[in-house]
RNA sequence: GCGCCCGUAGCUCAGCUGGAUAGAGCAACGGACUUCUAAUCCGUAGGUCGCAGGUUCGAGUCCUGCCGGGCGCGCCA
């Protein structure tokens, strides 16, 4: 790209005036008056060159201009111009041609623009949903899963060997108050007086599992509560809640590589296994009967308990197995995502982790606020009743996977998300997500129009300096930005970005279209009869679809290549 | 009380490792459009970036303190 070509000429001229190696930034100024690229080397130059920045930048862009007319290799990189402006920048204005040549190389990548090799390869875990297997997803999980769900996407976008898990706490003190809570419904069902234990559940699912179990086995476990009927509850509401919630994440496009079961941990001994490793730090005490370990020492508020004084142990215990194991499957880098309701368990999973010889910092944590749903400006109340949102599987199918995921995913993690549902249920491109879509939707229409199969637009012997229009600059710069940008929000774990971004660029997208509509601008239209312009914008129409269809597929919603309109009533 | 997160336009939010006049969408206001290329398009206005200090050529961005909101601080998960 010119950025780099850009920074060579910059260098060459600071070597002139006897600056070796500087560090040549390069941005696109926000108002485009500016130019097309500008960098601040004379600003920070200024200092230990002990000159007026405005001055060394006069310099620079002097000897730069030099070389431009008289015709050296500085020609080639496709700078119009240089000039100097505020405090002391370096404008480069580029030729057409230049900015058009970006077109060339988003053709040529087709679905891999925007893929880079950061991660080389290597193995990264994504760990995300991770429900109790207590009741149906709601909303809080649909976040998270939308959100790791695309993080795991730019991951793989950006080069890392991603593997997505599920962990299943399958076990422990919830799964007994299912059990519970089945036990009793059953109860209740055979009109037997019986109570929802403290901390039981109370929805309606639990009394149809309970109405189930009554068919299969009768009435053979009225009154016995004894460890067969509750491991007969536990395992059959565990099946089938499990079941459910599997059927609805893979309605909402989220596969995983690995399930993996606390259970596990138990079974192989490898809760036992860690406690006894922990003891071995001398970092474990016992007191007021139970064991603690001192995390503490790796900047926990407080230590922590790690067995019961009946003997069991917190679920922190297992919590480190897992890790432990997560590391131990050559997991160096993993991600966790997490409600931040859960912030408070962090510091100690890695405490203990680090006890046991891990980096510190591991894993990463990415947290998430709430999410409200909103109608008119006013809370839409999330009661358990039939027809209210108070599940993800309500939610998609009130509007749509690719609404669902989109909205989850426009905001930051940090932060509550106030999910519009008077938005989410517009069809026109006031709804971001139907906005990005029609404009993948419109490039599609206008091959279609041509006649021409997509894969069959190219750049070869298209004169792409045609291209010189204000819309047709814009839209070409924010394409070009795409690759940037992709390693960008990789890097922060940060899939609002993306949204943000195909937002801007649909936007300008569109009223690059619509500015051509024959009606109006019939020489401004994609299909006009001028075949070197038509080519040229085929060729960037073509570009167009490809990054918005890439971007689209980093978060897990559709492109379609026609917007099907749903009826009315 | 301690810890983490948040505070940007009327509303919902962007703002990458500090850069030029702080951006977008919705809402508001003003025009245009009558079947075309897809459930309209173009434009205008809108701000003490919570407050106060500090760091420096330069701060929405970094540091400190305060104010306001959320969450957490169990031998619950």
């Amino acid at each position: 790209m010119s950025a780099e070509a850009i920074r060579q000429v910059v260098n060459h001229a600071l070597t002139g005036m006897g600056v070796e190696d500087a560090d040549v930034r390069l941005e696109e100024p926000k108002d485009p008056t500016h130019g097309d690229l500008a960098t601040n080397v004379a600003l920070t130059l200024a200092k230990t060159l002990g000159r007026p920045p405005r001055e060394i930048a006069e310099e620079i862009a002097s000897r730069i201009g030099e070389e431009i007319t008289s015709g050296g290799d500085t020609k080639d990189f496709g700078i119009e111009s240089v000039s100097v402006a505020g405090p002391g920048f370096l404008n480069f204005k580029l030729s057409s041609a230049q900015v058009a040549s970006e077109l060339v190389e988003i053709i040529e990548a087709d679905d891999n623009y925007g893929r880079s090799d950061e991660g080389q390869g290597e193995p990264i875990m994504v760990e995300f949903v991770s429900a109790n297997p207590t009741g149906p997803l709601h909303l809080g999980h649909g976040r998270q899963g939308a959100i790791g769900d695309a993080i795991a996407g730019l991951l793989d976008w950006t080069g890392w060997s991603v593997s997505r898990e599920y962990y299943y706490n399958d076990a422990g003190a919830q799964i007994e108050r299912l059990a519970e809570s089945v036990w009793s419904r059953y109860q209740q069902h055979f009109g037997q007086d019986a109570e929802i234990p403290e901390g039981g559940y109370h929805g309606e699912y639990v009394a149809e599992i309970a109405a189930s179990l009554a068919e299969e086995h009768g009435d053979r476990f009225v009154g016995k509560q004894d460890g067969e009927a509750l491991e007969v509850m536990r395992e059959a509401a565990v099946r089938v809640l499990r079941e459910e919630q599997d059927r609805d994440l893979s309605e909402f496009r989220i596969h995983f590589d690995v399930y993996f079961l606390e259970s596990s941990l138990y079974e192989d001994g490898r809760v036992e296994a860690t406690a006894d490793a922990l003891r071995e730090t001398g970092k474990v005490y016992d007191l007021d009967g139970a064991v603690w370990l001192r995390t503490t020492e790796y900047g926990d508020q407080k230590d922590r308990v790690m067995i019961k004084g009946d003997g069991s142990p917190t679920y922190f215990l297992p919590d480190v197995a897992y890790h432990m194991d997560k590391w131990g499957r050559g997991f160096h880098h993993a991600i966790n995502v997490q409600g931040a309701d859960h912030h408070g368990t962090i510091a100690r999973v890695q405490a203990g982790l680090q006890a046991l010889g891990l980096p510190a910092g591991y894993p990463e944590y990415v947290l998430h606020q709430m999410v409200r749903v909103e109608q008119d400006g006013k809370e839409v109340k999330l009661s358990k009743r039939a027809g209210s949102l108070t599940t993800l599987r309500q939610l998609m199918t009130a509007v749509g996977v690719d609404v669902t995921r989109y909205f989850f995913q426009m905001r930051k993690a940090d932060g509550h998300l106030v999910f519009d549902l008077g938005l989410a249920l517009d069809q026109s491109d006031k709804n971001p997500v139907y906005k990005v879509q029609y404009a993948h939707a419109r490039m599609c229409s206008i091959f279609k129009k041509a006649g021409l199969e997509r894969s069959s637009i190219g750049t070869e012997g298209v004169d792409l300096d045609v291209l010189t229009t204000d819309g047709e600059r814009e839209v070409i710069k924010a394409l070009a930005r795409f690759p940037d940008l992709v390693s960008n929000a990789a890097r922060l774990r940060a899939p609002h970005l993306i949204c943000d971004y195909l937002e801007q660029t649909a936007g300008a997208v569109n009223s690059w279209y619509h500015a051509g509509n024959p009606s109006r601008n019939p020489d401004l239209a994609v299909l006009v009869e001028d075949e070197r312009l038509r080519n040229a914008r085929l060729a960037l129409a073509r570009s167009v679809q490809i990054v918005l269809r890439n971007g689209l597929a980093i978060l897990g919603i559709l492109a379609p290549e026609q917007m099907a309109r749903a009826d009315e009533d």
